[in-house]
DNA sequence: CTGATTACCTGAATGC
DNA sequence: TGCATTCAGGTAATCA
């Protein structure tokens, strides 16, 4: 599932095979990936051919690319929702060459090939940029840029320099980009009334988050998922944004976590951090801290906002009732 | 404001 | 074998 590690290594991989491109087509092979672009089918196409890609960037799990046309910057945003992709075809892995034969290791790719933007690198080269989606929860819109609506950090007298797509402006710092401030994070959760993972869930309150690095960060920690944010100290809430920098960086320096082709890098690579996950889908298997203190807890699986919570009774003790 | 529910989706896995 | 059900979950809208 992408979440903030996945997004990235797929926004490196993109700005090494794209910036600098021109988009010289744009084909709409399954128009629901553009439920989210209101203005249509036609109008995306308009507005994207014979643009230019001049910068590739992300908050949390949304990725936009600046395209400039004849009009000015706008944004093409993309959210990879459960199973997106963004892939890049180059040469004889091309669609234009998938018709009469098509390459056996692509087959599944073509199958939800959803959009596919013909690019022009500068070197002259051509390649495709293709969105894959399997469940269609993610996809592309064109969008705005406007000004972040943003608090001023504490003795600064300037906003960070920050032009965001308009529908991207609701979506919170995340723990990777420079300008997050934890003591603003801590203030937000102590005026909630909400559990500690809902919270991290919340994408308006830090973003970047899913269920997979929540759950890890939560074991880290040391905290439950059900604690309630407004009794959170200081220092646990810097404890558990410590702890998802820590694992988001891990992640990206493995390339994210891959648990089937569903995701992968734009070259069709996929992470393996998988292996690395200390809690995730580790039900009734050993707790490999408590293992090495020698008290032997297994991990606990519980449903929990329609998806599965992972944690370790013993070091992530839970709550004793709702002030705690 | 909060939390619960639903819709949006497909395919793999499971149940009978 | 086949058909029905369950599960995976990010986002956003709706409802109480």
């Amino acid at each position: 599932m992408p979440e903030l590690p996945e997004v990235e290594v797929v926004r490196l991989g993109l700005r090494d095979w794209v910036m600098g491109a021109t988009i010289t087509e744009a084909q709409i092979l399954d128009p629901r990936s553009l439920r989210r672009h209101l203005a249509g089918v036609q109008d995306f196409q308009d507005q994207l051919t014979g643009t230019r890609i001049t910068n590739i960037s992300r908050r949390g799990k949304y990725l936009w690319f600046t395209v400039v046309g004849q009009h000015g910057p706008t944004a093409l945003v993309a959210h990879l929702g459960m199973s997106g992709q963004l892939l890049v075809k180059s040469g004889q892995q091309r669609y234009q060459h998938q018709h009469s034969a098509p390459d056996p290791a692509l087959i599944p790719q073509l199958k939800h090939l959803k959009i596919l933007l013909n690019c022009k690198r500068e070197n002259g080269e051509e390649v495709e940029l293709w969105f894959v989606d399997q469940r269609i929860f993610g996809g592309m819109f064109i969008d705005t840029f406007v000004q972040t609506s943003d608090w001023l950090p504490a003795g600064q007298s300037e906003v960070p320099e920050s032009l965001i797509p308009a529908q991207v402006t609701h979506i919170a710092r995340d723990p990777l980009d420079e300008h997050f401030d934890g003591e603003e994070l801590f203030q937000r959760l102590r005026k909630k009334n909400t559990g500690l993972k809902r919270a991290l869930l919340d994408q308006s309150l830090i973003s970047g988050v899913g269920n997979i690095y929540a759950d890890e960060a939560l074991y880290e920690a040391g905290l439950h998922y059900q604690r309630r944010t407004a009794h959170l100290t200081r220092s646990e809430v810097q404890r558990t944004v410590a702890a998802l920098r820590e694992i988001f960086v891990r992640s990206l320096a493995a390339g994210g976590t891959s648990f089937d082709a569903l995701y992968v890098d734009v070259s069709g690579t996929p992470g393996y951090f998988a292996r690395a996950l200390e809690v995730y889908g580790r039900e009734n298997q050993p707790c490999r801290r408590c293992a090495a203190a020698g008290t032997q807890q297994l991990i606990r699986r519980e449903t929990f906002m329609n998806r599965s919570s992972y944690y370790c009774a013993t070091c992530q003790p839970r709550p004793r009732n709702r002030h705690s």
